[in-house]
DNA sequence: CGCATCGTTCGATAGTTATCGAATTGTCAA
DNA sequence: TTGACAATTCGATAACTATCGAACGATGCG
């Protein structure tokens, strides 16, 4: 394995782990969604979200720092606000590296 | 959310969190590639996955126990070895949520 | 300014888990 | 049956982390 690979496997492991978790991935969904159905649809109020997640606020916080260090988010202060966006390239890594997979199980027979 | 959609959602985090685990992740792509290499393309021997991995047995046996419960991967006793595969359909789900996943982002303007 | 709101940081705690060495089980082959 | 090899189970330990309440920093508004 090249260097290269081990550390495109790197950043992909980071990605999984931080969705490994029901909270973190509720959380990475409601973002994906559009976050709390604002108007650009990006704007993302973490107070609603708490209600939604039923946990505390510094762990909703705790827990968007993870995505953002996963770089599967990243964040823009608007004001009073949040703004937070899924990134797109990681998740076209993730489609691509599950792509691969499921192609290279079907190539056996 | 619906009950349904709530179950699956907890299937794809546990799979996500079992792949997201370096080590785990290695054993998982070792045996997506047809484990050591054996003829049949199946047959997943621990003892040269140990070498590779760098970790002891006890442990390599604690992570494929981790991927099987959270069904990524099946296994069967052939003899004295252990026949591991993966499970095509936990792929195709994968593959599937982030595809979905991809495409809902790409709405958005 | 003074206050309310949104979010973060801090410190503590409880629960989880990755890892190992030692002992054990299961299987084949001589 | 005995020995060798594959893999699991057990018990212990160290490291990690999810969560919370309390305190704090930042922002906009009256």
């Amino acid at each position: 394995m090249t260097a290269r690979e081990a550390a495109s496997d790197d950043r992909i492991v980071k990605m999984l782990k931080a969705l490994g978790h029901p909270n973190r991935f509720r959380l990475f969904v409601e973002i994906l969604k559009g976050a709390s159905s604002y108007e650009d649809g990006h704007t993302c109020l973490l107070t609603p979200i708490i209600a939604r997640l039923n946990i505390g606020a510094p762990t909703v916080s705790h827990h968007l720092k993870e995505l953002v260090h996963a770089e599967l988010v990243t964040t823009a202060r608007d004001g009073k606000f949040l703004a937070c966006r899924v990134n797109p390239d990681a998740l076209a890594r993730l489609q691509t590296f599950f792509q691969h997979a499921t192609t290279q199980e079907k190539k056996k027979k």
